[in-house]
DNA sequence: TTGAAAGCGGTACCAA
DNA sequence: TTGGTACCGCTTTCAA
């Protein structure tokens, strides 16, 4: 592979010569440069990208931790970071993490090793002082409401759907209603939130029996649904923390054909549609993209940006072409 | 940032031994590691991800091409590659390309910038032939038949799926099956293997108002069941390439309450199952894991791996946790 | 067991 | 307009 010293010797310049005519930066004469790129295409050069980054000290890559790409929520928003990255001349990088605290560390290790130019925390196990510590090696964002805490934050505001969901409920005279969540109130900003505006619309949490945690696939949504058939009489309605885990559920009482309760997902998904149940639409797409921005904005300080969310209760396939990229 | 060189002052050794210590290679006196960590632990120090690259020569990364990630057999496909990568301390950038030429030479010269180690392919618009070229600036892997080229290919053995669905169908008697694409046969290599097994199958190939191309989402999917509603009489089966498509397909019948072609969807997706419509599943997690063990693979020689594929009729929920992961 | 020094392949300042 | 050269921060060989 031929360096740029190779192809300053060949073309009888010098490298500051050649690396101004390979960046168009300086003035450099027409005859050099035609000299230059002669022997730059005679020798298939091409500059180094790591050699590069290492003399800017930038690597132009951002780095997205997620829990995994298999739930869509976690496709969407990793598709607005993309899509975003890409029309800033980024690249992203996948940082897996199974909510994994031990790997979370190990990602933030890598930004203080300047691996990449900044960070995307899509979902998280640490808790957020630790984040908040390697705020100093690089920017982070994160996709929740970072509260009080020094974090960038790009999040859905699900209070205002999730209020009016309870509140079509409410009028509907619904009473039992069950809930999913993938992980506890304790640990999960989305299950916290939701209690509380359910709190807040029907006074009161919902007992224990019909709050069901540790569900995030379809066939774990089954299971949760033959949980509840067995210990909660009378449901009238299950909230889902997704569309496709609903999918799940409903199936569960199709198969035993059992009366169907109601249903309500999240995340606006073609399952969802399918099915044509009532969803909230936190638009993850939107998200990703705004997260992205924010974490290539010279950080003055720290930002939270609020994103709106949607209850969609006609919930009918978009006939706009792409809509379910977002 | 402390260098390598602060704490190799600082502490009163040379930089070799403060390197030696770091990486835990060469001989380093109890007495000089223990010197040494102090003053890495009170430096704060870490060594550069980028210096280090630039020395080794290589960036523990590797490329996914991939037109986009709304589709959910580029996500599968993503997800093998990335817990492939994972297990193998890699990671994967990504690199969306919507199949534009002028982006996937982009990460071609890229490759041979040496940003990444290596690149996966998962779907392309420019030609093999320049793939082929590229493979000497490192590792490439395609995630489709590569024929006679010279590129390394893991790919699904779809003819065996797909005859044993025709088959299924000429037994059921089918006669008047339409089938849907994204792109057309001759650019897309899916569409020409369906074809050809279509015709061995049945001795011919579908009428051309049997074939709509161009149909990529649920909402084109529901288009393309507008238009065959309107050209094809007697239409029995629809052979969609995708479920998540077939919902789209679907939602136009119901919508208009028109009786329902038998429907068949590709891909093994949460949405088929919810609709409860045979599939066929191409493994793309499987495809995605062993793309990136190959690129990984010291190249002697190219090699092609073929993986199994399913034609799956009774799809119903896969009560294993986790199944649609993959 | 340790250290000097030559890379790795660029960028960019400053002098000529 | 051009070139010399000091970085960027680490790895690795070889001699001491």
């Amino acid at each position: 592979m031929a360096t740029i010293r190779d192809v300053a010797r060949i073309s009888g310049y010098s490298i500051s010569t050649v690396s101004r005519t390979i960046n168009q930066s300086g003035y450099v004469s027409k005859t050099a440069q035609l000299q230059i790129n002669r022997v730059i295409h005679q020798l298939d050069y091409v500059p180094n990208a790591i050699a590069r980054d290492l003399s800017t000290g930038k690597t132009h890559k951002i780095g997205a931790i997620l829990p995994h790409i298999r739930d869509p929520y976690f496709s969407k928003i990793l598709n607005g970071i993309m899509d975003a990255a890409f029309a800033n001349n980024y690249s992203v990088i996948l940082l897996p993490s199974e909510y994994d605290e031990a790997q979370e560390m190990h990602y933030l290790e890598q930004l203080k090793r300047k691996e990449y130019d900044g960070l995307i925390v899509t979902s998280h196990g640490i808790p957020l002082e630790r984040l908040e510590k390697y705020n100093q090696y690089g920017p982070i964002v994160c996709c929740e409401d970072t509260g009080a805490k020094q974090l960038n934050a790009v999040f859905s505001d699900r209070e205002s759907a999730y209020t009016t969901a309870f509140n079509w409920l409410k009028q509907k005279q619904i009473k039992r209603i069950a809930f999913l969540f993938s992980r506890r109130a304790g640990v999960s900003a989305t299950s916290s939130i939701t209690l509380k505006t359910f709190a807040q619309v029907y006074g009161d949490l919902p007992p224990d029996n019909l709050v069901i945690t540790g569900v995030s696939t379809p066939a774990e949504g089954y299971f949760a649904a033959k949980t509840l058939n067995k210990q909660a009489t009378d449901l009238q309605y299950i909230f889902g923390n997704g569309d496709d885990i609903i999918s799940g559920v409903r199936q569960y009482y199709v198969d035993h054909q059992l009366p169907l309760p109601g249903l309500i997902g999240q995340g606006h998904q073609i399952s969802g549609v399918a099915i044509g149940i009532p969803t909230i639409d936190p638009h993850f797409y939107t998200i990703g993209g705004q997260a992205l921005q924010l974490v290539l904005e010279p950080t003055d300080g720290v930002r939270k940006i609020k994103v709106h969310s949607d209850f969609i209760i006609n919930n009918k396939i978009d006939l706009t072409p792409n809509t379910f990229i977002k």
